[in-house]
RNA sequence: GGAGAAAUGGCAGAGCGGUCGAAUGCGGCGGUCUUGAAAACCGUUGUUCCGUUAUCGCGGAACCGGGGGUUCGAAUCCCUCUUUCUCCGCCA
């Protein structure tokens, strides 16, 4: 969320800059500046009558020391008006506060000035493009038919043993997956990225902390028992390493990474885009996640954004690079690119990363600051993430792209790590 | 899952109703000493909110796992939740 502070101090940058994402701040922004001059004149209140109780009752101990009862008990009546007013106060104060926390997280990121207008995936800007579309022959088939036909992934069996959404993975598909984590990660770790596992259930705090919650809930799988949730993304536990901490300047950049399983229930969504291994409840990746000085943030994203066209440029996909347009990035984001491969049987462009600076907006809401290294002072830090990568579309392509007489050719880079350099039949 | 113990500042660890934001040690920062360093000695050392201020700062409030309560006054007493440890049970 943005912070109180900036939004008194640039009122009229923000309510410009939200218009980039169709969004009309202005009413939440003058409700919020008058519960914040309310929020300060109860706090000023409060405060004052509390540091009256706290003289008397002093007052009233040193005089039970003095054995002067009777003037104890003159003291001690004064205080019972003052702890009306502060019973009277308090709850009016949290109400305040709660309706300041409500709206806050009502408004979205402010979006970096390089973002493009704009309402639809239309609007979007191509930044760059690259390797080479493959010309499939007549009969070419989908990653879906491919894999029924290879025998290596089965969706109807993930049907039966959990539902739609939820693919089984077999022998060599199997082992590409594997393969593919691995090599991932170990891209990630050459790149500076420290490897972590992390939990895929996830406590309120930390689904807050990056926002799943309040508004994407219906998004995540939750356990009622026990009020935690799966993880949409190992960027929520990732980026929760760093809540309520104040890091050094020197420490700075933190980059992790993570491979985990992603679980998403992608209610609402129906249709065509659905197939196959295109949209799933359980899905793979291996996220990148980075906390930067405000300084750095953007040089950090496209840094990251070259490691992610690094992967593609290894596995011979043709690619694209995407800087989305207002309309259509994310609530938190401030900059986003996403990258498609093409699936050359389906003749699809398919999302398979997507890397956010999100500067302060995650960082506000779980307290993750740095002390300045000449100093005392503390400031917000900025967040980032990308996928490096997603699975599911990258197999599809892989699939669809390297299909051949002989079988699916496997890219040169993963042949160390699966062992065989061809899905054929048996 | 059952029984018991505990949760204090960056860490270790005292305090168990009054002047405690909290002893002491370690660590960190600054200084003295030294050619330099170490050792020794001296000083300093959290966060949030409100007010004030051009800034350093200053004044006030809150924070001793989270939330609630008792009291003139709570780190200290009570309730509740969470977590950790020990024992028993179960188990990859």
């Amino acid at each position: 969320m943005l912070s109180l502070k900036y939004l008194s101090e640039n009122p009229d940058l923000v309510i410009n800059r939200l218009k980039v994402k169709n969004f009309q701040a202005a009413g939440i922004i003058t409700r919020l500046k008058q519960l914040d001059s309310n929020r300060r004149k109860l706090q000023t209140a409060l405060d004052n009558s509390q540091s009256d109780i706290n003289r008397l009752s002093k007052q009233v101990g040193v005089l039970f020391q003095q054995s002067k009862k009777e003037e104890a008990e003159k003291v001690r009546e004064q205080t019972i008006k003052i702890k009306e007013e502060i019973k009277n106060l308090s709850p009016e104060l949290h109400g305040i506060e709660d309706q300041i926390r409500e709206l806050l997280v009502q408004l979205p990121n402010v979006p970096h000035e390089s973002v493009p207008e704009g309402v639809s995936p239309e609007d979007n800007l191509l930044i760059r493009e690259g390797g080479q579309v493959p010309v499939l022959s007549a009969g070419a088939l989908s990653h879906w038919e491919l894999a029924k036909k290879y025998d290596i992934i089965d969706f109807d069996l993930g049907n039966k043993i959990t539902g739609s959404g939820f693919p089984v993975y077999k022998g060599k598909a199997a082992k590409l997956q594997r393969a593919l984590i691995n090599f991932f990660l170990d891209e990630a770790s050459r790149a500076g990225y420290l490897e972590i596992i992390p939990p895929i259930l996830v406590n309120e705090a930390s689904a807050f902390g990056t926002g799943q919650l309040p508004d994407k809930e219906g998004q995540m799988y939750h356990i009622g028992e026990d009020n935690l949730f799966l993880i949409p993304t190992s960027e929520v536990p990732l980026t929760n390493i760093f809540r309520d901490i104040i890091l050094l300047e020197k420490d700075l950049p933190r980059k992790l990474t993570a491979y985990s399983p992603c679980f998403r229930r992608e209610a609402g969504s129906y249709g065509k885009d659905v197939r196959g291994l295109n949209r799933l409840h359980q899905f793979d990746k291996v996220e990148i996640v980075e906390v930067q000085h405000p300084e750095h943030s953007y040089e950090s994203l496209e840094n990251m954004t070259s490691h992610v066209e690094y992967l593609v440029q290894k596995l011979k996909l043709p690619y694209r690079i995407i800087l989305l347009c207002g309309g259509d990035m994310s609530f938190h984001a401030a900059k986003t690119y996403d990258f498609e491969v093409f699936s050359a049987a389906q003749e699809k462009w398919l999302e398979v990363s997507s890397v956010s600076n999100f500067e302060s907006y995650q960082s506000n809401r779980m307290m993750l600051r740095f002390r300045e290294d000449n100093g005392k002072k503390i400031q917000q830090l900025h967040t980032l993430n990308g996928s490096a990568l997603a699975l599911p579309r990258i197999m599809a392509a892989l699939l669809e792209n390297n299909q051949t007489k002989r079988g699916i050719l496997i890219p040169e880079i993963l042949i160390p790590y699966t062992g065989f350099e061809v899905i054929e039949y048996g």
